[in-house]
RNA sequence: GCGAAAGUGGCGGAAUUGGCAGACGCGCUGGACUUAGGAUCCAGUGGCCCAAAGCCGUGCGGGUUCGAGUCCCGCCUUUCGCACCA
């Protein structure tokens, strides 16, 4: 019979489902093993880009098992968000159904692809269920003072008319819709993630199993810097202004103070300005930009015609107000040092202000912190930066002007959303009581289901009257009850957590068997979560942690990023260089020419994307080659960390391998084979294959573990092709199939039942390797002689230094070569070659 | 601009970490089987050379070493991250 998957894959997919083989019993013993892929938004539709993500869980997931873990494996949805919104305004079908209908096709595509997930532990953030813990742990956060209700200069989206988070915020546009943001100001509810900002960068060293470049991003994020605070005595103030600066060794150099307009010192120091008018029209203009617009703009400054006086040189120095200024970071105040900075050097060239060299160095403006002296700073004259720095820090303590800071670039995580598809904050407005948070008992505070959805006029709940409206539960009176729902990270900030025990209705998660699982022995999911997701999660667990409720503080030990898959798309350089679908074009010569007005067409590789016309739907795959093709291909690609470029044809490569792997299978289950070659190499093939393949599934290295796996199969082709003994060959085919399965899962039982093995291979015990059988019986050695002369010698089993050599030393054609010269080294590799060196 | 990673056949990529460069696969060439082949199977495939012998080959230029894709120094290129954070 011809390998048909179409036949086998359904089957045994049904066959791990009814078995129920991927539910776990968590508080059965063993070792455990909690494997996660981040889960998805349910968006509908996914392609074989997608795919790759979920396989690799998936192939992972089973090696584990197979090794003798406990393995959980769960999936869920994150499934409130705008899209659903968007689309029910579009599509006037409600959010609710808009996801579930999303969800079930999602779920039969992980079906398709064979992928095990314990379905008894599903949970969907949309749930009630669910969102009720949400608004519990928001309640608690604010119980704890680390939720907030403030007014503070938001982002504010003018497309998806809703604030965002800074996090959200892509080089001064909305991360999801490209739109421009503006700076509002409004009143905002905001969980307190700074209080946690030095936790959260100390606790980057200890994750030992994430990528550095997932590190990086997040320390830069935090942006903790250690400094200090200084006061500038302002005489017409009357009072002292306070900056703050890394780099207070360079104080001496400081010839101007730089405040940002938003500064609350400004209106004083301007009030007496003869051109107070064009300074505040200037002011407001700057605060209308945003920081996007304030760079474009370059640097912009006015003189406040005031004074202050640096606190060393007690010279004054006059104040500015400049556009590169943040109020947000630090004080909003800086002291200026254009002698050792890039950004104080231009302003001063700009407008004409003393640049003076307080560090001995290199050409100014000289910035590097390690390397240079100061100089014409009387406390600190001939110490290095470093020295200077903390010699500096001590005298503005001892003066009381100042003391030393740690600030962060992190700011407080803004949650609040304009919009209905989220779980709603669970916070009432009371007319005597002020803000008062629905009691625990009364969660959920359910989403009404029948709202209007016009996309106009903001959020539908706030029009809601009967949602609205809502009885004090401390005085009894008329409250209002918030409008607003919760950021959907907020959600995926600790559902990790709730996949342990999803169906418990009277507490978030059991501590004990949380303890016992997590951290997730290895998350698996997309860089672009490399801040925002993995950074709130790490943040949660934190605050969880001091309530006692987690024993850990990470919840990730393992982290793993997957490359995107990429295909070919096509831009029409004569329409604005938009994607062109497929079906539209038609291939000249090499070229693609856009059958509407003949434009040639440019090709780019891009992440696969339904609105780059590039996507591969695995149903036509799966329906030609099978899912366990689609699987291999897709793990044998590239290494998974890897970006990598789908092929239509490297598929067939896959496939055929799993053709060859079949038709193995049938004769050896046919046991032609008798008498001839023994089976010596290809048993020592499968212990060394074993061997490979063990070391590199846990490194990730699927790629190079498959293509071993093809050299196995092709040993064992080579051994039947040349009527070798059938059981050695039996031996090797059967952990081949066994450390084939985590890969092609479908076929590897079929053939497993057919050769005529009991039980799964799933369930299967991983081959070990015996090392004493992988080593080969006739190792050829390399002779060189200073790297010039060269010999093959063939050396017996078993290939100690000492036989080597004994070896080298009897071989004619090596004699020759070292008569009449002086043996000075001579250098062994084990199993590999031989240098003798002579002079 | 700052920081990190990476440059190996026509292509994706191997190389047990200083030891036979190009595993494995795609593609290509030839053959087999076929009414047919965009299916399947077999063989070949880094370059120069009819072939063999030989020589040359891991972005470029130096260096260390008996030996370098791998280590060191200096360039070039690409990708990613950060980018008024004081």
């Amino acid at each position: 019979m011809p390998y048909d998957p179409s036949a086998i894959e359904p089957k045994w997919q049904r066959a791990w489902a009814e078995a129920r083989v991927a539910e776990v019993d968590v508080t059965a013993p063993g070792q455990k093993f909690y494997m996660l892929n981040m889960f998805p938004y349910p968006s509908g539709d996914l392609h074989v880009g997608h795919g790759r993500n979920y396989i690799l869980g998936d192939a992972l997931y089973r090696y584990f098992r197979m090794r003798g873990r406990v393995a959980l494996n769960p999936m869920g949805w994150d499934a409130f968000g705008l899209p659903a919104e968007n689309a029910a305004i579009k599509r006037r079908i409600h959010p609710r159904e808009w996801t579930r209908g999303n969800i079930g096709r999602m779920k039969a595509q992980f079906d398709r692809w064979g992928i095990l997930y314990d379905w008894s532990k599903e949970l969907a953030s949309c749930d009630p269920e669910y969102y009720r813990w949400n608004q519990w742990l928001f309640i608690q956060l604010y119980k704890r003072g680390l939720a907030y209700r403030g007014k503070a200069p938001v982002n504010w989206c003018p497309t998806d008319q809703t604030v965002l988070a800074n996090e959200q915020v892509v080089d001064g546009r909305c991360e999801r819709c490209g739109t421009v943001v503006v700076q509002r100001e409004l009143e905002q509810w905001f969980l307190k993630i700074t209080d946690y900002a030095d936790r959260l960068d100390a606790g980057l060293d200890n994750l030992e199993h994430w990528p550095d470049k997932v590190k990086t991003m997040q320390r830069n994020w935090i942006g903790r810097s250690v400094g200090a605070d200084v006061e500038f005595q302002v005489p017409s103030l009357g009072k002292p202004i306070r900056i703050f600066t890394t780099r207070p060794d360079t104080i001496y150099g400081a010839t101007f103070m730089v405040l940002a307009p938003e500064h609350p010192d400004v209106a004083a120091l301007v009030a007496d300005h003869p051109e107070r008018a064009a300074i505040e029209q200037w002011i407001a203009g700057v605060r209308n930009q945003s920081n996007l617009e304030r760079q474009e703009a370059g640097k912009e400054g006015r003189f406040t015609g005031k004074y202050a006086v640096n606190p060393f040189t007690n010279e004054e120095i006059p104040i500015w107000l400049g556009n590169f200024v943040l109020m947000q970071y630090g004080t909003g105040a800086i002291m200026a040092v254009p002698g050792h900075d890039e950004r104080d050097f231009d302003f001063a060239n700009q407008y004409g202000l003393d640049v003076r060299r307080v560090v001995e160095g290199g050409e100014l403006p000289y910035v590097d912190k390690e390397a240079g002296v100061a100089v014409n700073s009387p406390l600190i004259d001939g110490l290095t930066s470093a020295k200077a720095i903390a010699r500096m820090i001590d005298e503005i303590e001892r003066r009381g002007i100042g003391k030393k800071m740690v600030r962060y670039r992190l700011r407080d995580w803004l949650i609040s959303r304009q919009r209905y598809w989220g779980t709603p904050i669970p916070m009432l407005y009371c007319g005597a009581c002020g803000i008062v948070p629905v009691p625990e008992d009364q969660l959920p505070v359910e989403l009404p289901v029948d709202v209007a959805f016009t996309g106009r006029e903001g959020n539908p709940l706030a029009k809601d009257d009967r949602f609205v409206n809502a009885t004090c539960p401390q005085c009894g009176g008329q409250a209002r009850r918030e409008t607003d729902t919760m950021d959907t990270f907020v959600d995926s900030s600790w559902y990790f957590l709730r996949f342990v025990t999803p169906r418990d209705s009277t507490k978030i998660f059991d501590t004990s068997l949380v303890n016992r699982w997590l951290p997730v022995d290895q998350y698996i999911g997309g860089i672009e979560h490399a801040i925002l997701h993995l950074l709130y999660a790490r943040f949660v667990t934190r605050v969880l942690h001091d309530m006692g409720l987690v024993a850990f503080e990470e919840p990730f030990a393992r982290l793993f990023n997957q490359g995107m898959i990429t295909k070919v798309g096509y831009r029409d350089p004569n329409a604005n260089m938009m994607w062109i679908p497929f079906a539209d074009i038609e291939m000249r010569d090499g070229d693609a020419i856009r059958k509407e007005n003949g434009s040639k067409l440019i090709p780019e590789l891009a992440k696969m994307s339904k609105s780059q016309f590039n996507v591969v739907p695995p149903d036509e795959l799966i329906a030609r080659y099978g899912a366990d093709t689609e699987r291999v291909y897709t793990l044998f690609i590239a290494p998974p960390e890897k970006e990598a470029e789908w092929s239509d044809e490297g598929v067939v490569g896959a496939y055929r391998f799993l053709g060859r792997v079949w038709r193995q299978g049938e004769e050896l289950a046919a046991g032609r084979m008798s008498g001839g070659a023994n089976g010596e190499r290809v048993i020592r093939k499968m212990h060394q294959t074993i061997d490979a393949v063990t070391r590199r599934m846990e490194r990730f290295e699927f790629n190079t573990t498959i293509s071993f796996l093809m050299e196995l199969s092709n040993a064992i082709g080579e051994h039947l092709a040349g009527g070798g003994d059938l059981a050695p060959a039996r031996e090797a085919y059967t952990a081949l199939l066994q450390m084939l399965h985590p890969f092609a899962p479908h076929i590897t039982e079929e053939l497993w039942a057919m050769l005529g093995h009991s039980g799964m291979v799933l369930k299967s015990r991983w081959p070990s390797a015996d090392p004493a059988l992988m080593q080969e019986d006739v190792v050829t050695i390399v002779v060189q002689v200073n790297g010039k002369l060269r010999g093959q010698i063939e050396v017996a089993n078993p290939p100690e230094e000492k036989r080597v050599f004994e070896a080298v030393d009897a071989n004619e054609k090596v004699q020759q070569w070292l008569a009449g010269r002086q043996i000075v080294k001579r250098i062994y590799v084990p199993g590999k070659l031989v240098n003798v060196v002579v002079k």
